[in-house]
RNA sequence: CGGGAGGUGGCGCAGCUCGGAUUAGCGCACUUGCAUGGGGUGCAAGGGGCCGUGGGUUCAAAUCCCACUCUCCCGACCA
């Protein structure tokens, strides 16, 4: 794709509107424009990089068996009412009445919309396990959004539903979106950790919460500064006998065994085995969407900008472009690149290198190909490793080759 | 919702203390031309602003006073 083509707008300095690493760099980069405080749009940049969290999520999911759907986001009140929860999360509502006078909310979770989905059509055990999931926008009106997309009043969800005829079928069900989450987070490059949590508003039995740490946590746990683990209370280490130190962390996902709270709330009965009409056992499972983009970009920055890892990053590479006399075998490069399942943008705009380059750091693909004076000379293409900033030179075939080994692995 | 800081062309800022000659300024970005072309390049000429909103005070308000609003930070809250 041709940089001078795009919608890509990048500014040199910071926001004034960010006082946040990732914050500031998605907005300088051009990946987001903040509408107001807490309201996001997503611009190409950082809707692709939202669509490769997506598709590692939809990847791990649908190998679990999972089952992609989408809910509506506006509910009426009543489903709520039936669990009580209208009261619970009054405060975060964004609540409205249609033109008939009926009371709405544009959903701030999906637990109560899901239960109404499965008692209308699921009535016998024949039909379980299942588990469905959406990726969807959520709205809750935040006391005080914050740090970007870290905190936002309408932000993206994965948030997935296990039901159940047996609690053995819930710990199987458990069990496997556990995996499937440290497959997800993996493979976000995230560094992450996981620990039973509290359930919450959300009720049920048992949680489990996945962390990253990072400076714009805002949930604290205590690592031992010897062996690097992380423990929910401040006390000292129980296998090193170290002091323990704070350690903020940010909450990218967060699953629950529900058990029947809301199936019996909402009469979401079925038929077992035995003939016999009891509640789903119902788990749920969510991935702050958003928040990992934003958790990925917290982490993975250095003076120069971001460095998405890759699988996530908005480009596999940027490949600059300081000769216009260039540009054809640029786009003969590209499409040999492609052809490898590798997506390539080319900056060709009339800038000065050093434009060019700030840029390519600024934006933070992993690789970054260089095409000017050496090639002209002797067709020598420099690639830069923009994590650790270090440079190697190839012919065009040894690139490729290299390059493919590297998205291989 | 408490506490703090701040709203001046698209972005980042100066001007405000001590109201008036500054035609509201600077850097970046933008437009045009020439030069340049491996690290935010040089020169020249341009376009773009009811100084957050509303009300006061005054002969005169970006500047003083009041109210509101928006944004950021700390806290409370956070399925």
């Amino acid at each position: 794709m041709l940089f001078s083509k795009s919608f890509i707008f990048t500014q040199r300095e910071d926001p004034k509107v960010a006082e946040c690493k990732s914050h500031k760099l998605l907005l300088r980069g051009g990946f987001l424009f903040m509408v107001s405080s807490g309201i996001y749009s997503y611009l190409p940049l950082g809707y692709r990089v939202l669509n490769n969290i997506n598709n590692i999520i939809r990847k791990h999911m649908n190998s679990k068996g999972a089952q992609e759907i989408l809910m509506s986001a506006l509910q009426p009140i009543e489903i709520w009412q039936k669990t009580g929860r209208d009261k619970d999360l009054a405060e975060v509502m964004f609540r409205f009445k249609d033109r008939k006078d009926r009371d709405i909310c544009l959903g701030p979770t999906h637990e109560e919309e899901i239960t109404e989905i499965i008692r209308r059509s699921v009535s016998s055990y024949k039909q379980l396990p299942m588990i469905l999931y959406q990726i969807q926008t959520k709205f809750r009106d935040e006391p005080r959004p914050r740090f970007g997309l870290m905190r936002s009043c309408e932000f993206i969800m994965k948030d997935a539903y296990s039901f159940d005829k047996d609690n053995q079928g819930l710990d199987q069900n458990y069990e496997k979106m556990f995996q499937a989450y440290k497959d997800i987070f993996s493979e976000c490059g995230l560094d992450f950790i996981d620990i039973e949590a509290d359930s919450g508003a959300m009720g049920g039995n048992l949680s489990h919460e996945f962390m990253v740490p990072g400076d714009t946590g805002e949930d604290l746990l205590f690592k031992c500064s010897d062996c690097a683990k992380y423990f929910k209370n401040e006390g000292q280490c129980p296998d090193c006998k170290k002091k323990l130190e704070e350690a903020k962390m940010i909450e990218v996902g967060h699953i629950f065994k529900l058990g029947t709270k809301y199936s019996k709330a909402q009469e979401a009965f079925f038929l077992n085995e035995f003939g016999k009409r009891i509640p789903f056992i119902m788990g749920c499972y969510g991935i702050g969407v958003s928040r990992i983009l934003s958790a990925i970009a917290e982490v993975n920055s250095d003076e120069k900008g971001l460095v998405w890892p890759k699988g996530v990053s908005p480009f596999d590479l940027s490949l600059v472009v300081l000769d216009d006399t260039i540009l054809p075998k640029a786009l003969e490069l590209e499409e040999a690149l492609e052809g490898e399942g590798l997506s390539v943008l080319i900056d060709d705009r009339q800038e000065a290198a050093g434009v060019k380059f700030n840029d390519a750091y600024l934006l933070g693909n992993p690789y970054i190909l260089i095409m000017g004076k050496k090639y002209l000379k002797d067709g020598t293409i420099d690639l830069e490793i923009r994590k650790t900033r270090t440079s190697k030179s190839f012919k065009k075939g040894d690139l490729i080759k290299f390059l493919k080994d590297e998205y291989s692995r």
